[in-house]
DNA sequence: TGTCCGATTGGT
DNA sequence: CCAATCGGACAG
Protein backbone atom coordinates (compact mmCIF):
# COMPACT_ATOMS: atom_id res chain seq x y z
CA UNK A 1 0.00 0.00 0.00
CA UNK A 2 1.49 3.25 -1.32
CA UNK A 3 2.00 5.96 1.72
CA UNK A 4 0.82 9.61 1.16
CA UNK A 5 3.28 11.93 -0.09
CA UNK A 6 3.75 15.48 0.64
CA UNK A 7 3.63 18.07 -2.13
CA UNK A 8 6.48 19.71 -3.64
CA UNK A 9 4.43 23.00 -2.45
CA UNK A 10 4.77 22.08 1.05
CA UNK A 11 8.37 22.37 1.08
CA UNK A 12 8.25 25.74 -1.01
CA UNK A 13 7.42 27.98 1.41
CA UNK A 14 9.47 30.19 4.25
CA UNK A 15 11.45 27.37 7.00
CA UNK A 16 10.19 28.30 9.48
CA UNK A 17 6.62 27.69 8.45
CA UNK A 18 8.06 24.29 6.85
CA UNK A 19 10.00 23.56 10.49
CA UNK A 20 6.77 23.57 12.73
CA UNK A 21 4.69 21.59 10.05
CA UNK A 22 7.39 19.10 9.49
CA UNK A 23 6.70 18.01 13.80
CA UNK A 24 4.75 14.19 13.73
CA UNK A 25 5.99 13.70 9.70
CA UNK A 26 8.16 10.27 8.76
CA UNK A 27 11.55 10.19 7.83
CA UNK A 28 12.00 6.68 5.98
CA UNK A 29 15.08 4.94 4.81
CA UNK A 30 15.05 1.68 2.87
CA UNK A 31 18.26 -0.16 2.26
CA UNK A 32 19.76 -3.47 2.01
CA UNK A 33 19.71 -3.94 5.41
CA UNK A 34 16.13 -3.08 6.93
CA UNK A 35 13.97 -0.24 6.45
CA UNK A 36 13.89 2.72 9.37
CA UNK A 37 11.37 5.20 10.43
CA UNK A 38 11.15 8.01 12.71
CA UNK A 39 9.02 10.55 13.73
CA UNK A 40 10.37 13.92 13.33
CA UNK A 41 10.30 15.79 17.22
CA UNK A 42 12.37 18.27 16.91
CA UNK A 43 13.66 20.76 14.09
CA UNK A 44 15.55 24.17 13.52
CA UNK A 45 14.75 26.58 10.78
CA UNK A 46 17.57 28.56 8.98
CA UNK A 47 16.51 31.30 7.05
CA UNK A 48 18.78 32.08 4.32
CA UNK A 49 20.76 35.04 3.39
CA UNK A 50 19.07 36.84 6.79
CA UNK A 51 20.11 34.59 9.24
CA UNK A 52 23.90 35.01 10.38
CA UNK A 53 23.44 30.81 12.11
CA UNK A 54 22.84 30.13 8.41
CA UNK A 55 25.21 28.58 6.22
CA UNK A 56 24.18 30.64 3.44
CA UNK A 57 23.82 33.93 5.39
CA UNK A 58 25.01 37.09 3.55
CA UNK A 59 24.43 34.64 0.16
CA UNK A 60 27.23 32.52 0.63
CA UNK A 61 27.10 30.05 -1.67
CA UNK A 62 29.97 27.22 -2.07
CA UNK A 63 30.19 23.64 -3.01
CA UNK A 64 29.39 22.39 0.44
CA UNK A 65 25.74 24.44 0.38
CA UNK A 66 25.18 24.38 -2.90
CA UNK A 67 21.94 22.06 -2.88
CA UNK A 68 20.82 25.22 -0.63
CA UNK A 69 20.09 27.15 -3.77
CA UNK A 70 17.96 24.08 -5.91
CA UNK A 71 14.78 23.17 -5.33
CA UNK A 72 12.46 22.69 -2.21
CA UNK A 73 11.99 19.23 -0.60
CA UNK A 74 15.54 18.22 -0.97
CA UNK A 75 18.58 16.66 1.03
CA UNK A 76 21.31 18.77 2.27
CA UNK A 77 23.93 16.95 4.41
CA UNK A 78 26.86 17.70 5.27
CA UNK A 79 29.87 17.19 7.50
CA UNK A 80 30.89 18.94 10.88
CA UNK A 81 33.08 19.04 13.43
CA UNK A 82 35.36 16.84 11.89
CA UNK A 83 33.32 13.54 12.90
CA UNK A 84 29.55 14.50 12.39
CA UNK A 85 26.67 14.27 10.07
CA UNK A 86 23.88 16.45 9.90
CA UNK A 87 20.66 15.83 7.97
CA UNK A 88 18.68 19.25 6.42
CA UNK A 89 15.88 19.67 4.41
CA UNK A 90 15.77 22.38 1.39
CA UNK A 91 13.11 25.02 1.64
CA UNK A 92 11.14 28.11 -0.03
CA UNK A 93 11.87 28.61 -3.62
CA UNK A 94 14.49 27.53 -6.02
CA UNK A 95 17.17 30.54 -5.31
CA UNK A 96 16.08 31.43 -2.21
CA UNK A 97 18.56 29.17 0.13
CA UNK A 98 16.64 28.19 3.54
CA UNK A 99 16.59 24.99 5.09
CA UNK A 100 15.27 22.82 8.31
CA UNK A 101 17.66 20.96 10.46
CA UNK A 102 16.19 17.91 11.73
CA UNK A 103 17.82 17.12 15.16
CA UNK A 104 15.96 14.45 16.60
CA UNK A 105 13.25 11.62 15.51
CA UNK A 106 11.65 9.03 17.90
CA UNK A 107 12.05 5.61 16.62
CA UNK A 108 8.99 3.77 14.99
CA UNK A 109 10.25 0.96 12.74
CA UNK A 110 13.90 -0.48 12.36
CA UNK A 111 14.60 0.40 16.47
CA UNK A 112 17.10 -2.60 16.34
CA UNK A 113 18.92 -1.54 13.00
CA UNK A 114 19.43 2.53 15.06
CA UNK A 115 20.95 0.29 17.69
CA UNK A 116 23.44 -1.58 15.39
CA UNK A 117 24.27 1.29 13.47
CA UNK A 118 24.98 3.63 16.49
CA UNK A 119 26.88 0.54 18.26
CA UNK A 120 24.84 0.72 21.13
CA UNK A 121 23.07 -2.37 23.39
CA UNK A 122 19.55 -2.63 24.11
CA UNK A 123 19.63 -1.16 27.25
CA UNK A 124 19.40 1.67 25.55
CA UNK A 125 16.41 3.32 25.74
CA UNK A 126 14.47 3.97 22.14
CA UNK A 127 14.31 7.46 23.03
CA UNK A 128 18.05 7.92 23.03
CA UNK A 129 18.56 6.44 19.75
CA UNK A 130 18.51 9.28 17.44
CA UNK A 131 18.43 12.54 19.86
CA UNK A 132 20.64 14.82 18.34
CA UNK A 133 21.32 15.94 14.54
CA UNK A 134 24.16 13.85 14.30
CA UNK A 135 23.18 11.02 16.14
CA UNK A 136 20.20 10.95 14.09
CA UNK A 137 21.75 10.73 10.61
CA UNK A 138 24.04 7.70 12.08
CA UNK A 139 20.50 6.06 13.31
CA UNK A 140 18.97 6.49 10.43
CA UNK A 141 22.17 5.52 8.11
CA UNK A 142 22.39 9.12 6.21
CA UNK A 143 25.57 10.31 5.09
CA UNK A 144 27.08 13.17 2.57
CA UNK A 145 26.13 9.81 -0.22
CA UNK A 146 22.00 11.37 0.93
CA UNK A 147 23.42 15.35 0.01
CA UNK A 148 20.88 16.16 -2.70
CA UNK A 149 18.62 13.48 -3.27
CA UNK A 150 14.66 14.16 -3.46
CA UNK A 151 12.85 13.83 -0.44
CA UNK A 152 9.29 13.25 -1.72
CA UNK A 153 9.77 9.91 -2.97
CA UNK A 154 13.32 7.32 -3.04
CA UNK A 155 14.93 5.42 -0.25
CA UNK A 156 15.19 8.16 1.76
CA UNK A 157 12.24 9.70 2.12
CA UNK A 158 9.45 11.52 4.00
CA UNK A 159 5.63 11.41 4.42
CA UNK A 160 2.88 13.06 6.10
CA UNK A 161 2.34 11.59 9.80
CA UNK A 162 -0.53 12.70 12.37
CA UNK A 163 0.44 16.47 13.04
CA UNK A 164 1.58 17.44 16.67
CA UNK A 165 -0.82 19.63 18.22
CA UNK A 166 -0.16 23.19 18.37
CA UNK A 167 -0.77 23.28 22.16
CA UNK A 168 2.60 20.50 22.01
CA UNK A 169 4.71 22.22 20.31
CA UNK A 170 7.59 24.55 22.01
CA UNK A 171 9.86 27.20 20.54
CA UNK A 172 13.43 28.18 21.93
CA UNK A 173 16.66 29.59 20.62
CA UNK A 174 18.62 27.22 18.22
CA UNK A 175 21.72 24.75 19.69
CA UNK A 176 24.88 25.31 19.04
CA UNK A 177 24.66 29.12 16.93
CA UNK A 178 25.85 31.27 19.57
CA UNK A 179 27.88 33.16 17.33
CA UNK A 180 25.19 34.22 15.03
CA UNK A 181 25.25 37.27 17.54
CA UNK A 182 21.76 38.49 17.20
CA UNK A 183 20.20 35.59 15.38
CA UNK A 184 21.59 33.20 18.04
CA UNK A 185 18.54 34.60 20.31
CA UNK A 186 15.47 34.17 17.42
CA UNK A 187 13.39 31.08 18.66
CA UNK A 188 13.50 29.02 15.40
CA UNK A 189 13.87 25.72 17.13
CA UNK A 190 10.55 23.75 17.35
CA UNK A 191 10.00 20.50 19.27
CA UNK A 192 7.03 18.46 20.35
CA UNK A 193 7.01 19.34 24.54
CA UNK A 194 7.20 16.32 26.57
CA UNK A 195 8.71 13.75 24.41
CA UNK A 196 11.85 12.26 25.52
CA UNK A 197 13.12 11.96 22.13
CA UNK A 198 13.88 15.95 21.91
CA UNK A 199 17.43 16.44 22.56
CA UNK A 200 18.99 19.83 24.14
CA UNK A 201 17.16 22.08 27.00
CA UNK A 202 13.67 21.63 27.92
CA UNK A 203 11.11 22.39 29.94
CA UNK A 204 11.50 20.91 33.39
CA UNK A 205 9.28 18.01 34.12
CA UNK A 206 5.13 18.71 35.47
C1' DT B 1 49.23 27.46 1.11
C1' DG B 2 48.04 28.66 6.00
C1' DT B 3 44.91 29.48 9.50
C1' DC B 4 40.60 29.38 11.81
C1' DC B 5 36.50 27.18 13.13
C1' DG B 6 32.23 24.61 13.27
C1' DA B 7 23.87 23.85 12.61
C1' DT B 8 28.15 17.98 17.89
C1' DT B 9 29.05 14.56 21.08
C1' DG B 10 30.57 12.18 25.07
C1' DG B 11 33.51 11.87 28.83
C1' DT B 12 35.69 14.44 33.06
C1' DC C 1 34.26 22.15 31.23
C1' DC C 2 36.73 20.49 27.25
C1' DA C 3 39.04 17.46 23.75
C1' DA C 4 38.32 15.05 19.47
C1' DT C 5 39.15 15.70 14.47
C1' DC C 6 39.15 17.27 9.66
C1' DG C 7 36.85 19.43 5.62
C1' DG C 8 35.37 23.87 4.26
C1' DA C 9 35.77 28.85 3.92
C1' DC C 10 38.57 32.58 3.29
C1' DA C 11 42.62 35.59 3.57
C1' DG C 12 46.98 36.39 1.48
Amino acid sequence: MASKLFSREFFARDAVCVARELLGARLVHETQEGIAVGKIVEVEAYCGPRDRAAHSFGWRRTPRNEVMYGPPGHAYVYFVYGRHHCFTIVGADVGMPEAVLVRAVEPLQGFELMLERRGLDHAVAPSAVARGPANMCRAMGIDLRHNGVDLLRGPLRLEPGPPVPAVRIAASPRIGVAYAGPDALRPWRFYEVGNPAVSGPRPRGR
